[in-house]
DNA sequence: GTTAGTCAATTCAAAAATTGAAGTGATGCC
DNA sequence: GGCATCACTTCAATTTTTGAATTGACTAAC
C-alpha cells in the first residue's frame, strides 16, 4: 500500500494523516495559526522549496483547508487563509507543540499560548467533557467498530 | 532548507514534526496506542512496506518513543513498546481523530474513546486548566518570546 | 529429517517525491 | 529603462519510498 491509499482506510485517524500527515503540510498549518498569509512568508518562514509550497497550497485548498482570497486586483494578489476545517486544525498544532515544549525543548518555550477568555498564559491539556477530569492515555479504552474490529482481523491473518 | 534541519529549529513544533510528522510514523503510533507490538502486525494493519517499517522503527527507537522488548528467548523475539514520551504523543493521535471523525467521515467514528475513570464513552476536548474552559483557535494569542520573534522577523526580511 | 511456516528483518531495482537553482510574467517605483 | 516584488513554474539532481524477493533463526508437522 502506499500513502495515497490512506485516503479510503476507515480509520479517521489514517484519513486525518493523509490530509495533513506530512512534514511541510505541518508546518504551513503552524504558519496559518501564526498569521501567516503570503506565498513569499511562507517559503521564508517554513525554509520549504517554493514548488512543494506551491504543490501543498493547491493540495490543502483542493481538500478544504484553506482559501485563496485576493488582496489586490493590480497587480493581482491574493493570500492564503484557514477555512474553519483548517482552523479546527487548531487542537493538533497545540498538541504537537505541547509535546515538543516537554520532550524536545531544553529551555522555555518558545511560542506562549495565551487564553484571551481569562488572560491567562495556558497550557491546554485534554480532558473529558463529561467529567471534567484531564485524560490521558492511561485513563483510555480504545473500542473499536464491528466493522473496523473486523477489518483489523482479516488484516491480521491475510497474507 | 530539507526536513533533516527541521529539528534544529527553534520552534518546538517544528521539533516534534521532525520526529513524528511524517504519515507512516503517525499510523505506526495509531498502532502501538491499539496495543500492536510486533513486526509483522504493524506491517499488515498499517499496510506500509517492510522496509520502511524497520526504517522508521529503528528512528522511533533512536528518538526514545519507542523500546524494543524481548518476548522469546528461543526463538529470539521481541516487541515494540510505547516509552512515556512516545505515550505522550496519545494527545496528538486524539486531535487528529478527533479532526477526522469531525470532517473526513460520513458515518459514526470507528474508534470511541472510553473514559475508564468515569466510565463514559467521550470526545476529549482541549480545555483551558486555569479556567476550565473548552479552547480552540479563536479563544487563543500567540505570543512569541524575544528570540523566536526575532528570528522570524529575520527570516522574513532576508533573502 | 525434510518440508513448511513464523517472525523479523535486509537487499535491491524501479518509481515517486523532494530539493535547489533558475526562469517567467505581471506590475510598481524611481 | 532598469530594478524590485510577488507568486509562482520549470527542470535536473538527489533522496525517499515502494514492492518484490530473499535471508536466517528457529518451531512444528509429516
Amino acid at each position: 500500500m502506499s500513502r495515497s491509499d490512506l485516503p479510503s482506510q476507515t480509520c479517521t485517524i489514517a484519513r486525518a494523516v493523509a490530509q495533513v500527515g506530512d512534514e511541510w503540510t505541518l508546518l504551513i498549518v503552524r504558519e496559518m495559526f501564526l498569521r501567516t498569509r503570503r506565498f513569499d512568508d511562507f517559503l521564508r518562514l517554513t525554509g520549504m522549496s517554493s514548488h512543494l509550497l506551491s504543490l501543498r497550497l493547491k493540495k490543502l485548498e483542493a481538500q478544504g483547508l484553506i482559501r485563496r482570497e485576493p488582496y489586490s486586483e493590480r497587480p493581482p494578489r491574493h493570500e492564503y487563509r484557514l477555512t474553519e476545517k483548517g482552523r479546527d486544525l487548531w487542537t493538533v498544532i497545540i498538541a504537537l507543540k505541547q509535546w515538543g515544549d516537554r520532550w524536545l525543548s531544553a529551555e522555555d518555550t518558545p511560542l506562549q499560548i495565551v487564553h484571551k477568555t481569562c488572560g491567562q498564559v495556558t497550557k491546554p491539556q485534554m480532558t473529558c467533557p463529561d467529567c471534567g477530569e484531564p485524560i490521558e492515555a492511561h485513563d483510555a479504552e480504545a473500542r473499536l467498530s464491528q466493522p473496523f474490529e473486523l477489518e483489523r482481523q482479516a488484516a491480521r491473518r491475510a497474507p
